[in-house]
DNA sequence: TTTGATTATCGTACATTTACGATGTAAATT
DNA sequence: AATTTACATCGTAAATGTACGATAATCAAA
């Protein structure tokens, strides 16, 4: 990105925004859900589930493989993800700080309205 | 959005992922920690603390609070923005949520990597 | 009432995301 | 070897997001 400053940022701030970026679309989210109910799953099943094409499933895939959250395996002619539980808990953990802190901080009622 | 298909998606899920996506860049992580931190802000303070144009702190500002995880109300010249509490604990909640049910089913080792 | 301070909005440029069909690739099956 | 199955990648179009400067709007203070 060259018009992007999201290098000018802290590295923590920035891991965590490419974390919610990726759960920032509800057929990503209904991935992660989906591989974890099924402790893994391919492509196909997910197209079956999904309002979408074959390839932007895939891509969706890829998303969150780039960014860790899941992991693949190869099996015959089909892939196997599952999620990538060190990183995922990572994530969960980097997140419930984020909002634990702040929701400290709103105890005191610093807001009229 | 025409080419979009968030509107085929569960409800819950598109909320999810929106609030999701208000996180998706580290300026507005660090403007909702700010202002949780401080109580409240006003523009100004943020545009001395991010590396960022004014219009663009504002443009920021807009976004989160159109997803209604900040409300503000004038102050003079001034806006004064702070936490909408409400609807950020039930941001926190539902992803807790979220976290908590694929957590559970990561218990049982499905992956072999 | 003019000036100054502060913020919001407009216009714009460029990057990124989302989506699809078409095509390439790899492995199992015939 | 040819075919089928499953998936990834390419090319592309449209929508969104990010960033800035310039300008408009609002209110306080001089």
């Amino acid at each position: 990105m060259a018009l992007s400053k999201t290098n000018d940022f802290p590295e923590k701030d920035v891991q965590l925004a490419d974390w919610c970026k990726a759960l920032s679309h509800p057929a990503r989210i209904e991935i992660l859900r989906t591989i974890a109910n099924r402790g893994e799953c391919i492509c196909g099943d997910l197209v079956l589930d999904l309002p979408l094409a074959q390839s932007t499933v895939s891509q969706h895939l890829k998303a969150l493989k780039d960014i860790g959250l899941i992991k693949s395996e190869v099996d015959g002619p089909r892939s196997l993800y599952c999620i990538d539980k060190k990183n995922f808990k990572k994530f969960i953990t980097a997140f419930g700080l984020f909002g634990e802190l702040l929701s400290q901080k709103l105890n005191d009622d610093a807001c009229k309205k």
